[in-house]
DNA sequence: GCGACAG
DNA sequence: ATCTTGTCGC
C-alpha cells in the first residue's frame, strides 16, 4: 500500500512533536478503576478491523465489545503506527455502548523514537488516561530488573518498562500513552493480566475480538466465490 | 552507507 | 499484521 498523495512525513513528524508537547504523564485517573477498555486493529487485504472491548475488573469479564470493518488507507511504517490504526481503533471505540476509565493500546506510548506512540495519540484523540502495550521492543534497552519489571532506557531517560507478566513468556513492553504515570501503568497492567498469561485481558480480548471478525470476512468470502 | 524497525 | 500444523509442556 502507498502513502496518500497529500500525506507528507516531515507534517507526520511535526504532528508527533505536537502530540508529545500535549501528553501528561502523571495520574489524571478517577477514583475507582474498574472498567478498562482495549483496543485492537486487524487486517485482511487491504480492509482493517478495529475492534474495542471493555472489560469490567476484578472479574475480568467482557462486558461491551464493538467492531468496525474500513479501508486502510495508510501503509504500516514503523514509527508510524498510529497513522494507520488510529481511525479504526477510534470508530471502535466510537461504537461502544459502556463507558470505561482507563484505555489500552497495542502498540508503544512514549515508548517511541519521537515519543509520541500509538497510545499517545489515541489517548489524546479520546482524552483518556491511555496506556501502551507492544510485544516487541521498537526503541531504547532493558535496564537492570526490578523484581516483575525493569525500566526501558533511551538517551537517558526512562521511556516505559519491560514487564514480565507470565513466567514463561517474554516480557511485553509498557509505556504511558496520556493521563498516567508510568508506576501506575505497571501495576494497572499486571492487576489486568491472568495469571499464566501474557497479555492483559483488555489487550487479549480485542484481539480476540477483531480475529473473529477477519474470520468472518473470510467465510462471507467464500460464499460470494461459491 | 548500513541495519533496525510497535502492528 | 498475515500466511500456517504440529508439538512441547504445565
Amino acid at each position: 500500500m502507498e502513502l496518500p498523495t497529500a500525506f507528507s512525513v516531515k507534517k507526520a513528524r511535526y504532528a508527533q512533536k505536537r502530540i508529545f508537547e500535549r501528553i501528561i504523564r502523571h495520574d489524571v485517573l478517577p477514583e475507582r478503576i474498574e472498567k478498562i477498555a482495549g483496543v485492537d486493529v486487524a487486517y485482511r487485504g487491504g480492509v482493517g478491523v478495529g475492534s474495542a472491548v471493555v472489560v469490567k475488573m476484578p472479574e475480568f469479564k467482557v462486558v461491551d465489545s464493538a467492531t468496525v470493518v474500513v479501508n486502510a488507507r495508510f501503509p504500516y511504517i514503523p514509527t508510524l503506527l498510529a497513522f494507520r490504526e488510529v481511525y479504526p481503533a477510534y470508530a471502535a471505540l466510537k461504537k461502544l455502548k459502556t463507558s470505561f476509565d482507563i484505555l489500552m493500546v497495542d502498540g508503544n506510548g512514549l515508548l517511541h523514537p519521537y515519543r509520541a506512540g500509538f497510545a499517545c495519540h489515541l489517548g489524546l484523540v479520546v482524552d483518556k488516561p491511555s496506556i501502551g502495550i507492544a510485544k516487541k521492543l521498537l526503541c531504547g534497552y532493558v535496564g537492570e530488573w526490578r523484581g516483575k519489571w525493569a525500566p526501558v532506557l533511551d538517551n537517558g531517560e526512562t521511556i516505559g518498562a519491560a514487564v514480565k507478566t507470565s513466567q514463561r513468556a517474554k516480557p511485553i513492553y509498557v509505556s504511558i500513552g496520556h493521563k498516567i504515570s508510568l508506576r501506575t501503568a505497571i501495576r494497572i497492567v499486571l492487576w489486568s493480566t491472568r495469571k499464566g498469561v501474557k497479555l492483559p485481558e483488555p489487550i487479549r480480548q480485542a484481539h480476540i475480538c477483531a480475529t473473529q471478525r477477519v474470520k468472518t470476512l473470510k467465510s462471507s468470502n467464500t460464499l460470494l466465490i461459491i
